[in-house]
Order: structure tokens, then C-alpha cells, then sequence
RNA sequence: GCGGAUGUGGCGGAAUUGGUAGACGCGCUGGAUUUAGGUUCCAGUGCCGCAAGGCGUGGGGGUUCGAGUCCCUCCAUCCGCACCA
């Protein structure tokens, strides 16, 4: 009688096995010299306090491709940590009044228990969370490195508010014009914020995307599109004519400013004749200035300032202006000057928030210049049309050409007019080449509690100056309150008096945090430089980094990832941190996520998948007995009710089927849909497994088990039958290998269960030689699982008598003369189509290889007596006979 | 609008460099074992056709002895960015 493995008991005792063996400690890079390293990083998870089956499968990707590491001989770093720092806490306290620091460690606690379950293969020896004060008191020393080195600064800015959360947000963090977390419209206000200078980074980071080949594109591309970096120049523009009120202007910014020229940036010199008007953002401070004097300025302000930042806003908001009644020279010809307005589709935010109108070749310009009358002067020249009835009609033209209409520029290419303009430009101090980037500098300060204190002091007397070393880290206080919104350290009575280092007179602890993202732009450095004096080991991350292998979200491409590649140069520069390369992380994927049905209750109420079940075809809720109608397949979130418990499925069917199923049923990189058909169909998998072990178990003895792992000794010679059985088991191993170095989880598990297959069919078949093919290919099966399946792989193990713990075991020895076959089956094509197939020897010369594709009976039959024209032999592949 | 992907049976998906389309799983059909089964096992399963055979990888065209794969063109869906001067 077959016995039933029963994950629940199993999967327990090899979890203890491994711990107590602590075979996943992370080897010294000092022991580790001259042999190939792996770290194999997952985004570490924000302790919510309940894993959700999108970790399952996130962390089931990395834990195969670390097992399949050390399998093949890698020393392998494998960490766990919490990005433990952020508002869910707060929240908590607000709502429930249970302390941030309380709320957030036991979350991890019990994080942690779920993770144990799954028999991940992690070093927890280097576990930390970044609320933990070890590490944030590293943060703050790295942060007062980047201020000495002129990469943190502190700058009166308008940033984004976000008045649900009331904290500052960075650009980053702004989606459709709403705060990333909480969705609320974000506001704009004048604060004093600390900065990171991402910026002086920007043309490296864009560089540096070149070298990164094992990041999706698709990531690359945001990255580059993010950092925004384009060529052109700044112009600028003398005032030549000004209404009076702007001369009064001086109390706006400063005493002669009204009469500053005005600076545009531009990608497109070459069209400089074919200007003709000015356009202000609507913020920008000229046009605030006019609208303290002139009412309907004002107003239109107001109006720009109105519309909101949705995409269908933007995209319905009808181009609007204002005369500003200034007039501006042109830099090239004194004769022509142009009106300045006030424009709402000019951007505060890029460039220099003021730009030419080149309505002629620039389609937003046209509408303009089309609705309030302003002349439209085509400058470029598409090839063959004529200078004298070429015109401009609803259609801006953007495309190649000659200059013409452009005095000195005229006949030039628009390359060759660019440079020349810019140098005309710079010669006569009116302009310069200048590159832009939409990147801006990083905001990282945060009106919370629940983060890491910004270790800065403001003394009246002294400035703001960084808190002494001897002092660090700055904790944050425990006794605060969160009845009310906004920063408790701000609201503290106490904690934010202290006396300045320098002078000893009154001063103010800075009472902002850090944004919750600069915790996780270095964490992978400490996991791999742990350090009791430093931030980072820099010899022993040296030995680590980069990440080889990264696996996480996308939804962190110009976040999190973009932060860790600047930090990483950053610290570099600071000697903080020594990465070959520069790049954090030289390998990328990105999985995708966990999906599932969703249903709803005929009143239009969600419903949970336990809440309905399919009585004679028909879907139905439980509760009422009332048909219920079937949604779509989305992401599995609370709102839709469509989340599947991860505890019921590990305490019905455990971790390894679970793992199982997230990575079996799609390609890792695309999102899979959690079915109960899909388990179930794991489940059996396992049973099939074990069944397949229970048949060697009878006979294994220890004797017998010393010789599983060199596989081979005691099989057929290659005639027999059996050799058959043994050329898949090789194949398959072989396979799989592949399948995982090439993240195809899906394929790899494909190939176990058509080998499983095909050992089952080889139990009907006798003989001492299929015996040892069996148990060879059985003994393979195992160590191959081992990355998908660990714990069923280990009980298997035993089972089939094996000695030590599979999870130490190479990969199978795979015999190259197995993987290739000595004859091959080639389908033979007529005309391009399959008529029949011929077994022939692996290096048989082409004149048999073509007799015998004409001889095959099926290809006979079909030629019949037409000639024969010529015949295609690709060898080992295809014959294809052309009559 | 710009950029990135994707499109293959009833479903999820396989298919190195152009070389047997549909591996594997799910579902379905038939059969066996079982007191029973939502267990296990065996067989079948792209479409049309009685068959011979024909048709088949979003549509249309092309290159080639041969195209899911390469080229042109159109369509659909998803994701990201978006009045970026």
C-alpha cells in the first residue's frame, strides 16, 4: 500500500533539519576568494503583518534561482530584512492607539513566522529592519557624509503636499497629479526641505542604463525617459518695451529684476527666426508679478491654476493666454520685436518655465498662435517643397529639412543651424548651449514620525549644522501622541529644544524625517557589509556587490530603483561604498503578479471565492443560494475580495505546492491567475513524486544509497532498452538547468512532469538494468526538484535512502553522451509540408540521408511520378523535397 | 501624442539561430479500479471532413525550398510617460 506525504509533518521536520545544519549562512568572502558568488536579492517586503500570494511567488523566484545557485557550486548570499519604516504605522497608532515601534515589530514577527513556513532558503543570521536603530543611526551617518560632500542641501521650494497624509511627497512619488499612497489631489507649497542632489548624477545614471543588459527594457526606458535629458539652449531675451507696473515691480524679486532679460530654454534654435511670441508659465514670477497690477492677469492665473493635472484635463483644457504687455527683442535681429504673454500649457516645472513660439513647427504653438492671431513664419523647408508656396495650414510641420526665411541660417541643415545659432547665441552674450533634464533634485524631508530623524541641528547663531558624531543616532522619542494629524515629533513638548554643539545657545532640533525610500536605497549594501562601525563593510560588500540576481515589482522602476542607483554612486563618492561598475543591482527581472477571479453578489456586492462555489454548472453564493455573476480576473487586492489566504493554503497544502503553482503556470515576468484547479493539479504533482520515491523505498538500502548521487554505476550498457529512460532523465536535467538560468520557471516545470511521466511508465518494465535506470533517474528527479520543491525533495530523499540533506547536493552529473542521441528521426517535408518521418544516424552523409527521405513509404506514395527538383537536407533537423 | 510590450486550441501557455506548431498543465470525453467519490490509473482531445485530404499561430501583403519566428502594412489589448518647448 502506497503511503500519502503529508506536507504538514514534512515540511516542519526539514525546516528544522536545515536550521539545525544551518546550511543557508552566507559563506565569509575572506573563505570565499576564487570561487563564483551569487547574491540573489528580493525587494524586501514592507511588514504589513500578512503575507499575500504575490510575496509567495516574488520570493519563491528568488529562493529557486539561490538554490539552483548553490546546487551548481556558487557561494551564494541570500538575505531577508523589512523595510519597516512608514505611515501604515502611524495609522495604526492613530486608529488604535498601539505605539508605531510595538505595531511594527510584531508585524515582523509574525512576517516572519509566515516566511519560515515557506522554507525559503535565506540567511536570516543577517536579518534587520530599517526601524531597527542600528541601521537608521548608519543612515544618519551616510546622510551627514552626502551634506559634507554638497549632495544634501536645504532649499525653499514649492513642493507636493499631500493633505490626506500631510507630509511633502517627492516628484517620484506624484501619480496623475495625486499622492501615490493615499490617491488625495496634491497641493503645491512654499516649505524649506531638505534635498538630495540626484541631479549631478543624471547624465551617469542615463549612461550607466547602457551597461545594465540583464534589466528589462521596458525599466531602462522608463529610467531614461524619467531623467528626461535633452540638448538645446537657453536664450535669453531683452525687454525693450515694459508696462509701468513692472517698474514698480521691485518689491516681487528684487530691485532690477522687471528688467532682467528673460531666460527661455529651447531644443529647437534653428527656429529662432520663426518665432513670434514669448510664453510665460503661468507661475512663473513675471507673470505674478504683472498679475499684482492687472486684474485679468490675475485671473487667468487663478484660472491655469484651476485646471486640474488628469490626463483628460490636460488634454481637453483649450490653449489659453494673456498679453503681458511686455515686448522683447529678437537676439538676431534688432528690428523685430516680439509680445510676451502668459501661457497655460507652458510648464512651471521644466526648462526655465518660459518659452518661444515657433508656431510654424510646433504643433501647441499653432493652436495658439491660430486662436490669438499671431503670425505663423514657416523657417524649415521640407525637401522638394518650394520657398514660395510652401505654407503652414492646421498642421505644424516638425519634420526634416532646410533652413530658409533665416538669414545667416538659410540653406543649412537643422543640425548644422542649432550650432550655428547657439555660437551666434554665445558670441553676442545672448544666449548658450544648455542640457536640460526633467530629473529633478530628490525632496526627501517627511512631516512623520514613523522614520529615520534627519540628524540636523538649527541654531539661530550657527545656521544648521549636522549633529555631532559623539551623538548619533538621534532616536526618536517614545512618548508621543497621535491624536491629532501632522508630526508628533513636531508637536512633542520636549524633544526638539536642545543647546547648539557650537555655541551652547538655545537651538531646534530638525524635526522631519526621511522619506521611507532612502531606507531602502542602500539596504542591499549592508546585507552584504554588515558592520558594527561603519555604514557598509566595504570590503566585505566589495566581495558581494553587485546584486546579481534582483527580483521584484515593477511598479519600483523610477522609484526605488533609481534611488539605489543614485545612492550607490553616491556613498561611492562619499567612500562609503566601493561597487564595481557602479550599478546596485547588474541583473533585473521583474515577476508579475498574482491574479484571481473575482465575483459579485447579484445586489452588486463583492464576493470572496469562499463565498460562492459552481452547484450544476451554475455559480451561486453560499449564503443566500442566489446566482452570482463572475467578474474579471484582477490583481487580488481587499477591495475586490478576491484574495486567497495564504495560511489556508500552506496549512492545507503547504509551501512546496504553493511555491509550485506560482511559478507553473505563466512565464515569471507576466501576471498568473490562482486557480483551485492549478493547486489541486500541484498537489497531485506531489503525490506522483512521492509515489515514485515509495517505489524505491522498499528496496534502498544505505549500501545502495552511497552510489545515488554519482548516478550511473550499475545501469545498462547502451544497448539495452533502458538506456532509453536514462537519455530522458539526462535530457531533462539538462533542461531544467536551462529553464532556471534563463528564468523560465514554467518551462523547467514542464519538463519535471513529463519526466515524472516517463519514470512512472519504466515501472512496468523488469530487469536489474531498468531497475538502476530508475534509480538513477529517480535520484536526479530529486536534486533537480530540489530548487522548486525543497521539502518534498528531502523527504524524498530519505525515502529512496540518501544520505545527508539534499539541499547541499550538486547539481546531477550530467553524461554529454546521453544528451545527444547516435541516430535522430528527421521529418521529411514535400513542397514544405510533413509527409512522413526517417530515422537515420546522427552523421549520415546527405546522399543517404535525401534515399532514404525518397524511399520513406508515406513521401513515395505522395510524390507519385512527378520529377523531382531539388532537395533540401538541413542535417539533424528537416529534409524538405521540392517537386 | 511618445515609448515599451503582447496577440498561438475551450483556458494558462510550449516551440535556442527560420526547420515536425500546439510540449506541459487545466478543462472536457470515454474506459478501468473503488461501497462511494471532488481518489487513483489508462486512452483520447486544434478546426473542417465519412474518408482521401484540406485549413490553421490577430488581419492583409512580401522574402524563402520552408515563416509563430524575418520584412512591409493594418487591427486589437495591456503597461509606462505625457502640453517636456
Amino acid at each position: 500500500m502506497a503511503s500519502r506525504y503529508d506536507p504538514s509533518v514534512e515540511e516542519q521536520k526539514w525546516q528544522a533539519a536545515w536550521a539545525r545544519a544551518d546550511i543557508f549562512r552566507t559563506p565569509a568572502a575572506a573563505d570565499s576568494q576564487g570561487r563564483e558568488k551569487a547574491y540573489i536579492l528580493e525587494m524586501f517586503p514592507y511588514p504589513s503583518g500578512k503575507l499575500h500570494m504575490g510575496h509567495v511567488r516574488n520570493y519563491a523566484m528568488g529562493d529557486t534561482v539561490a538554490r539552483h545557485r548553490r546546487a551548481k557550486g556558487q557561494v551564494v548570499l541570500h538575505p531577508m530584512g523589512w523595510d519597516a519604516f512608514g505611515l501604515p504605522a502611524e495609522n495604526a497608532a492613530f486608529e488604535r492607539g498601539v505605539h508605531p515601534r510595538e505595531w511594527t515589530y510584531q508585524n515582523i514577527d509574525a512576517m516572519r513566522g509566515q516566511f519560515k513556513r515557506l522554507g525559503l532558503s535565506l540567511d536570516w543570521s543577517r536579518e534587520f529592519a530599517t526601524c531597527d536603530p542600528e541601521y537608521y543611526a548608519a543612515q544618519q551617518r551616510i546622510f551627514i557624509e552626502l551634506w559634507k560632500h554638497d549632495l544634501a542641501y536645504r532649499k525653499s521650494s514649492r513642493v507636493n503636499w499631500d493633505p490626506v497624509e500631510m507630509t511633502v511627497l517627492a516628484n517620484e512619488q506624484v501619480v496623475d497629479g495625486k499622492g501615490w499612497r493615499s490617491g488625495a489631489p496634491v497641493e503645491q507649497r512654499e516649505l524649506v526641505q531638505w534635498f538630495l542632489k540626484i541631479t549631478a548624477y543624471a547624465d551617469d545614471l542615463l549612461d550607466g542604463l547602457k551597461s545594465l543588459e540583464r534589466w528589462p527594457d521596458k525599466v531602462r526606458t522608463m529610467q531614461a525617459n524619467w531623467i528626461g535629458r535633452s540638448e538645446g539652449a537657453l536664450i535669453w531675451w531683452d525687454i525693450v518695451e515694459a508696462p509701468d507696473s513692472i517698474r514698480q515691480a521691485g518689491d516681487v524679486d528684487g530691485p532690477n529684476h522687471a528688467r532682467d532679460p528673460i531666460e527661455v530654454y529651447t531644443t529647437r534654435p534653428d527656429t529662432l527666426f520663426g518665432a513670434s511670441f514669448i510664453a510665460l508659465a503661468p507661475d512663473h514670477p513675471l507673470t505674478r508679478s504683472i498679475a499684482g497690477h492687472r486684474p485679468d492677469v490675475a485671473a487667468f492665473m487663478q484660472d491655469a491654476a484651476s485646471i486640474g493635472t488628469s490626463e483628460e484635463a490636460i488634454e481637453k483644457a483649450p490653449k489659453l493666454g494673456v498679453d503681458l504687455g511686455i515686448r522683447v527683442r529678437h537676439p538676431f535681429d534688432d528690428t523685430i520685436t516680439l509680445p510676451v504673454w502668459s501661457a497655460n500649457f507652458v510648464l512651471s516645472g521644466y526648462g526655465t518655465g518660459a518659452i518661444f513660439g515657433c508656431p510654424a513647427h510646433d504643433q501647441r504653438d499653432l493652436d495658439f498662435a491660430r486662436k490669438y492671431d499671431l503670425p505663423v513664419r514657416p523657417v524649415v523647408l521640407p525637401d522638394g517643397a518650394e520657398a514660395d508656396n510652401f505654407e503652414i495650414a492646421a498642421e505644424a510641420y516638425t519634420g526634416a529639412g532646410r533652413i530658409f526665411n533665416s538669414g545667416f541660417l538659410d540653406d543649412m541643415t537643422i543640425e548644422a543651424a542649432k550650432s550655428a545659432a547657439i555660437a551666434r547665441l554665445s558670441a553676442q552674450d545672448q544666449g548658450e548651449g544648455k542640457v536640460n533634464y526633467r530629473l529633478r533634485d530628490w525632496g526627501v524631508s517627511r512631516q512623520r514620525y514613523w522614520g529615520c530623524p534627519i540628524p540636523a541641528i538649527h541654531c539661530p547663531a550657527c545656521g544648521t549644522i549636522p549633529v555631532p558624531d559623539a551623538e548619533l543616532p538621534v532616536t526618536l522619542p517614545d512618548d508621543v501622541t497621535f491624536d491629532r494629524p501632522g508630526n508628533p515629533l513636531e508637536h512633542h513638548p520636549t524633544w526638539k529644544y536642545r543647546t547648539c554643539p557650537e555655541c551652547q545657545g538655545e537651538a531646534r532640533r530638525e524635526t522631519d524625517t526621511l522619506d521611507t525610500f532612502i531606507d531602502s536605497s542602500w539596504y542591499f549594501a549592508r546585507f552584504a557589509g554588515p558592520s558594527e562601525t561603519a555604514p557598509v563593510d566595504v570590503t566585505e560588500a566589495a566581495f558581494w556587490l553587485p546584486v546579481d540576481q534582483y527580483v521584484g515589482g515593477v511598479e519600483h522602476a523610477v522609484l526605488h530603483l533609481l534611488y539605489s542607483r543614485f545612492f550607490a554612486r553616491a556613498m561611492s563618492d562619499c567612500g562609503l561604498l566601493t561597487i564595481t561598475g557602479d550599478e546596485p543591482f547588474a541583473g533585473l527581472f521583474t515577476q508579475g503578479m498574482v491574479t484571481h477571479e473575482t465575483y459579485k453578489s447579484a445586489t452588486g456586492k463583492w464576493l470572496a471565492p469562499t463565498d460562492v462555489e459552481m452547484r450544476g454548472g451554475v455559480l451561486i453564493e453560499i449564503a443566500s443560494g442566489a446566482p452570482a455573476i463572475r467578474g474579471q480576473i484582477e490583481k487580488m487586492s481587499k477591495s475586490k475580495r478576491n484574495v486567497v489566504d495564504c495560511d489556508a493554503i500552506l496549512s492545507s497544502y503547504g509551501a512546496d505546492v504553493a511555491r509550485w503553482f506560482a511559478l507553473s503556470d505563466s512565464p515569471p515576468e507576466r501576471d498568473v491567475e490562482w486557480t483551485q484547479a492549478g493547486v489541486d493539479g500541484a498537489a497531485r504533482f506531489a503525490q506522483r513524486v512521492w509515489a515514485l520515491a515509495d517505489t524505491l523505498a522498499e528496496a534502498a538500502t544505505l549500501a545502495e544509497a552511497g552510489g545515488l548521487r554519482g548516478g550511473g554505476e550499475g545501469v545498462a550498457d547502451t544497448q539495452h532498452p533502458s538506456i532509453a529512460l536514462r537519455r530522458t532523465s539526462h535530457r531533462a536535467a539538462a533542461a531544467i538547468d536551462d529553464s532556471i538560468s534563463g528564468f523560465r520557471f514554467n518551462t523547467g516545470i514542464a519538463t519535471l512532469y513529463e519526466w515524472v511521466g516517463a519514470l512512472k511508465k519504466a515501472e512496468a518494465e523488469a530487469g536489474p538494468e531498468w531497475h538502476a535506470a530508475r534509480r538513477e533517474g529517480i535520484a536526479m528527479l530529486v536534486t533537480c526538484l530540489v530548487p522548486f520543491m525543497p521539502h518534498l525533495a528531502e523527504a524524498a530523499w530519505a525515502r529512496i535512502g540518501g544520505a545527508g540533506l539534499i539541499s547541499t547536493a550538486p547539481w546531477p552529473v550530467i553524461d554529454p553522451s546521453l544528451v545527444t542521441q547516435d541516430t535522430v528521426t528527421l521529418p521529411v517535408q514535400v513542397n514544405g509540408k510533413r509527409r512522413g518521418e526517417v530515422v537515420v544516424a546522427r552523421d549520415a552523409i546527405v546522399s543517404d540521408v535525401e534515399a532514404a527521405a525518397l524511399a520513406e513509404v508515406g513521401v513515395a506514395a505522395f510524390i507519385g511520378d512527378q520529377p523531382v527538383k531539388k532537395i533540401i537536407v538541413v542535417p539533424g533537423r528537416i529534409v524538405n523535397i521540392v517537386v
